[in-house]
Order: structure tokens, then C-alpha cells, then sequence
DNA sequence: TCAAAAGTGTTCTTATTACACCCATGG
DNA sequence: CCATGGGTGTAATAAGAACACTTTTGA
């Protein structure tokens, strides 16, 4: 899991032969021509595959998480990784991402993102894989059990305790996290890690520990408010042991208005 | 090319037959093992190839450029593509980018950042590859001649007359750009499409031509004179029909220096 | 009555915008 | 002497940063 693993170990393979076997590939590509190739020789070309691995974002207790699954196979075997697999032969990048999450959490349509493909020759011990990087927004609330899915066993990190991680997948989830930085920022996308009925003490929390800075109450509710996206429910928490908040609700369409008429969202 | 056309037609794959084939590899994924299979099973799962495209933008004469060649193959044989090759067995992703970029312009070392990989099934007509986009920026005024090159013909287009491309090179095109609008003004990487000393009307203009935007003089000039990253070469233009402007050229050092002390590039 | 978090305005500083005229040069 | 683009400053406005106390609730 995670990453392809299906392909046995490509044979060492010099410059001189490779490069040969790929200049075979690009005259072809060139000309257009198309003989027939005896399968084994051609296969070594494509001994390759591609795969997908998402980084699945939720917000719990303050804290940003990860969602990770646990290896139950060689390579690195026990090891916690981000959960993916390989791309169908028919499917669409876009699609396998969201079908990973699926499996994984069963939810769908949420929030996701491609983020960047990651090609290094011997990233994948086993052959040669290159795998397209996502990152989703979950709303933790919503996840419930793990179905019976291809993870060994799945658990929600907090981001800044992932330990070592598979593969190059500590590079994958430092690159989506600095995406998400960037975006959130840009784009009101915080609020696909809220429940839809949030305070706004949450949601500066949520913005303080995706962007690791503390914010100023004052100025963050004054900014926020002054944007007119957020309804007021006219309801407040309950069950608190200190003065109850008021909650509010992203108002998604009033978002997508002002979006027509040129605003556009700045934190 | 540009896009990699070695592989042969793939056969109409119906969905149960490529869930069941891609569902093996995954239970081979998850279990590692790797039965001896015959090749010509396993190569239609793997027969799938993975190649870049690299959107070349240039500046001149007060526009943005984009390299494109002439396709000499089917498909879209004679149609205006992106530059771009399959990867190679033992390369890496990015270093399959910057041979691109070199067999076409003999340029190396030049700014190179990956955008978005593109991954529809039906995005080839003949079959299964995903393309990794990148953008360049290279200064004009280093680029020569096409080398020996896998292109019929190469040239330059500004970026707004760019007409129907080959594959979904429009759609990569238009990805890359938004891509360097958001960019341009996050780093000093405008620098990259203009020669070593010039002037700030040039600079100017290479920005009011990626944003699209028209830029007041004065407050252009305040902003980026007082970011101190130009150094003010004390000559001035030669051979022009009016007040000749100063020149400048960036300064990489104190960029450099001013970011480790925790400078960041806004326009 | 205490603890804990909610809620609320003003001042100061900094960045952004808008705007018009004289200057140096080559033809 | 004219056409062309080069070069310059100030005032008004808007955005961002800093900052401390009162309120409401449950225990």
C-alpha cells in the first residue's frame, strides 16, 4: 500500500541501456511508428507505474492531524506511512485520490488537492513509482470507522508528532503542509475542517495551528467578520463550563457571489 | 512529441476488466508477493508511460513568449505543442524537465518549477500517459539556435496569440501561467526573463505583461528600489532616441542574505 | 465566588493609492 | 525644436498591529 508496490525489482540498469531502451522510445514517439515490439523487450520500458498518496487533513482538539495507515507489507513493513495506491489503468488521477480517501474514511466529495508528483528513480525500493501527492480536508466528525480497506490499521497523528515515516512520505506530507499554509490564507477552504457549526475561537484556533503563529483575538474576529461570510445562528455552544460561544456557519453561497463580483478572500 | 506517443493503442479496457487487473496489483501491493507472471498479463496493467511537458516562457519586445514546436508525428501531426518527452527508465522527474529544456535550447541551470501533473485517461489518443507540467523562465537573449532537437520546428509565440494546441496543452498552458501570475509576486523570479542589466521600465513591463495589469510608475519604482535588491549599475542605455534609462541588475547575494534573516519578496 | 473562556474599540503605525510635470537624448 | 520615454514627490486613504478590561456561565 501507499505507494505501488506491485512491480518486482527492476534490475539495476545502466545509463548506457536505459538511455538506448528510451531513445528506442522517443524515435518512436517521433515517427510515429509502431512494430511489433516483442512485449518482454517493450516491458522494461514501462516498468514503471504511478500511484497516488494523500495527505488526509482533519482538525481535532486544537491540533492539526494526519491521517495515516499502518504498513502490513515489505517495504517498510510496521512502518506508518500516508495511505495511496497505484492509478487504475482506467481511472483518472483525480479519481484515484478521491477513491483512496473513500476507501480509507468513506467519505466523498471533500476538499482535495493535488499538490506535487514526486519522481525520484529509487524513491520506491521495489522499481520504479512516481507518485502524485494530494492533500484533503476532512471534518473529523465525519469520519467514523475505518471500512474494511486496504490499510493494516489507520490512526490520526497529530502533525507535529509524525514520526519517521515511509518511503519519502515525510517529504510529502512537509510540502502539502506548506501548501495548505499558502492556501488557507487564499482560499476560506479552514472551514472543510470544521464541523458546520463552529465558534469563532475554533476557527482562529484552527488557522493559529495550520499556520503555527498565534493570532490577536481582536484583530482575527474583526478581519473575519468584516469579510461578511460567516452567519451568525443566533445559538450558542452548550455544555461549557465558562460563558458559551456563538456559533456560526461558513456561508458558502454568499462566498461564491461576492467571488463573482471580484472579492477575494485574504486572511 | 511532447507528449509520449510510443505506446501502442491500448485496447478499449472495460471497467471490470481493469478493476479486476489493477485489484490484483493491489493485493500483490499489499502482500508482496511476486509470482513469476507472464509479461504480456502484467504489461497491460503497466502499460501506461509517464512523460513531462515544460512550458518555456520568454520575454521580449514588452511580451511574454512561450516556446512551442511543431509536432512532425501524428497524432496532431503539424499542430503547435509544448516541448516535452516521455521519462526516462533510470531519470529522475525534474531532470527529465531540464533535458527538455536543453535539447531544445541548449540552456542549463536556468529556473524550473514543477505545476501540475495531468492525468486523464483519454488526455492521449493512443494511450495511457500522464504528463507532468512544468514552467521555465529563460532570458531570450541566451537562447541561440534549436539544437539538433526532436522537433520539427520550434518558435516563439506571445503568450496572447497562442492558438489551439496539440493534446491539452491549452489547458497546461493556462495552469503554468496562473501558476507564474501567483509566483512572480511571491519571489524575485521575474529577474529570470530579463538580461543581467536592465532597466526598471523593462521591469515594469515584463511585469504588466505576466499579470496582465497596467502599473503605476512612480509607486512600481518606490516599491521595488525599496526593497534594495537592485543594484544601480551607474551606466545607462545606449543607441536610444531618448533620455537613455539607468541600469540595474538584481542582486542575488543580498536577496539571498536578506531571506535568511527573514526578508520575504511581495509586489 | 472562582475559574475559564467570550466578547468588545481605539490608537498608532505602516502600506497603498492617486496623481502631473520637467528632463535628457537622438533625429 | 520636437518626439520619446526617463525620472521624480506628496497628500489622502486604507489596512494592519498593538493592546486590557468586562461579561457570562458552570462548578
Amino acid at each position: 500500500m501507499g505507494d505501488g508496490c506491485a512491480m518486482r525489482p527492476v534490475k539495476a540498469c545502466t545509463d548506457e541501456y536505459c538511455k538506448k531502451k528510451a531513445n528506442v522510445a522517443v524515435v518512436l514517439a517521433r515517427n510515429n511508428r509502431l512494430p511489433s515490439w516483442d512485449m518482454s523487450e517493450v516491458a522494461s520500458f514501462f516498468k514503471s507505474a504511478f500511484s497516488v498518496d494523500n495527505v488526509i487533513f482533519g482538525f481535532d482538539g486544537g491540533e492539526l492531524k494526519v491521517l495515516l495507515i499502518q504498513r502490513g507489507a515489505a517495504p517498510y513493513r510496521g512502518k506508518w506511512a500516508l495511505p495511496g495506491d497505484l492509478v487504475y489503468p482506467n481511472e483518472d488521477l483525480d479519481a484515484a485520490a478521491e477513491r483512496v480517501l473513500e476507501q480509507l474514511t468513506g467519505l466523498r466529495g471533500v476538499y482535495l488537492e493535488q499538490v506535487k508528483t514526486f519522481g525520484a528513480v529509487n524513491r520506491h525500493p521495489l522499481g520504479r513509482v512516481i507518485t502524485v501527492a494530494y492533500y484533503s480536508l476532512v471534518k473529523i466528525s465525519d469520519y467514523t470507522v475505518t471500512p474494511a480497506s486496504f490499510a493494516h490499521s489507520a490512526r490520526w497523528h497529530a502533525v507535529s508528532k509524525v514520526g519517521e515515516l515511509a518511503f519519502d512520505h515525510n517529504e510529502i506530507l512537509d510540502t502539502c503542509l506548506r501548501r495548505l499554509k499558502l492556501k488557507v490564507r487564499m482560499a476560506p477552504i479552514g472551514f472543510e475542517l470544521l464541523p458546520p457549526k463552529f465558534t469563532l475561537t475554533e476557527l482562529q484556533h484552527l488557522y493559529e495551528s495550520i499556520l503555527g503563529e498565534k493570532l490577536d483575538k481582536r484583530n482575527f474576529r474583526k478581519k473575519i467578520l468584516s469579510m461578511n461570510l460567516l452567519h451568525d445562528l443566533n445559538e450558542v455552544q452548550e455544555g461549557v463550563a465558562h460563558r458559551p460561544a456563538r456559533l456560526y456557519r461558513f456561508d458558502r453561497q454568499t462566498y461564491q457571489q461576492f467571488v463573482a463580483e471580484g472579492f477575494s478572500f485574504y486572511l
